[in-house]
DNA sequence: GTCTATAATGTGATAGAC
DNA sequence: GTCTATCACATTATAGAC
């Protein structure tokens, strides 16, 4: 009945100005959450007058979702390629370590979800219902079949993940805690490799079955 | 010279208030963290209206730093009770439950810490740098005697200490993705148990001296 | 000492100019 | 299609009533 709804041209002053907000709200909502962050901020991050932003985004729960539907995908690419076919200590080793590099190249990105959890998550809940969980569980089921082949000490497979979690993210989240502490001299960019040799001994010596030790 | 500042007499109703108004401002806090929380909402918590409240805290800051400074002293009691004279393990597993059981009994107290963190640590960054850094300070040296002694596998003490303190608190920050991922069925009170559980086998095998497997 | 009316500013959103 | 002047409301804070 009806034309093909005429596909609206997204233009390349829109594209790029969509980029430019996002990039901008990344950094205000990272570090203030949602109701702490102001389009006015983000406006003044992205160099554009408030207005002129909400032409591009109509509303500021618009600009986040957008960065939370992209982020969760790519918050879970590194558990995603832990393969069940692959050698457990190297899958689980290399799953930290990507875990660890994405903490110190995108702690934005970790900020910002952490935000979005402490707050009960009530945007992002569905996905984590739905998405994340299944992810888990399938995951989960792949440790479980490794500890049944002795390959792996027995244990609880969603708090070894959580702890995967929480450990790496750490580096991300509570960064500024973690320079304080260490100060200026191990403070620096070192940190993540001793952060990467302290984590790869907590876990790995924690899963080897006594029958390897 | 001068008498004694007359100690202005801190009437019952003030002190009351003042802690009906520090209760609400932990829940919204811990939840929007300090931009995000406003002081209408937190008047209405308290049953009270909003420049009645700040009749009592004249600041929304004054809130927040008071909240702060109380909260610090608590947050770090577990680690600070940690013995040099006890058993390493036992002293150990001792501290780590006693911050499980912190994340379960007092999740807001978790979230309006990791909150601060989240944004950088604007309010609290002096604490930081002293009070808590000198205490990990000591404590990391306790750790380091252990493992010179033998007592203890040689690792870092610093990330073993931000290990602990990222698994465990893990548990109030992320609670609602804790509890999706585990499901009705485990994601009840039994998760704590659970957790502790995973945690201490976790640590103490990856603790565990060699020597002593 | 206790509390409220009201000011001053900040914030999300829109109607309309270019 | 792109952008801005402007509105309605929320929010912090104060001056002043009880």
């Amino acid at each position: 009945m009806h034309p093909p709804a005429k596909p609206r041209p997204i233009t390349r002053i829109q594209r790029e100005k969509q980029d430019l907000i996002l990039e901008a709200a990344l950094e205000v909502f990272s570090l203030h959450g949602f109701r702490g962050a102001t389009i006015d901020q983000i406006a003044e991050v992205a160099g554009m007058s408030k207005p002129n932003l909400l032409y591009y985004f109509p509303r500021k729960e618009e600009i986040h979702r957008r960065l939370m539907g992209e982020l969760l995908v790519t918050w879970l690419a590194p558990l995603r390629e832990m393969d069940e076919n692959g050698d457990p200590f190297s899958e689980i080793r290399s799953y930290i370590r990507r875990k660890l590099e994405m903490a110190r190249d995108f702690p934005r990105e970790s900020r910002l979800f952490a935000n979005e959890m402490l707050q009960g998550a009530p945007r992002i809940i569905e996905m984590i219902e739905v998405d994340l969980k299944n992810l888990v569980d399938e995951k989960a089921k792949v440790l479980l079949t490794w500890m049944d082949q002795g390959k792996l000490t027995r244990t609880d497979p969603y708090h070894l993940i959580f702890s995967i979690w929480a450990t790496t993210q750490h580096y991300a989240d509570f960064d500024v805690q973690v320079r304080a502490v260490l100060g200026p001299g191990r403070g620096g960019e070192g940190r993540f490799e001793d952060a990467a040799r302290y984590l790869e001994q907590l876990f790995m010596f924690g899963l080897t079955p006594k029958t390897r030790a």
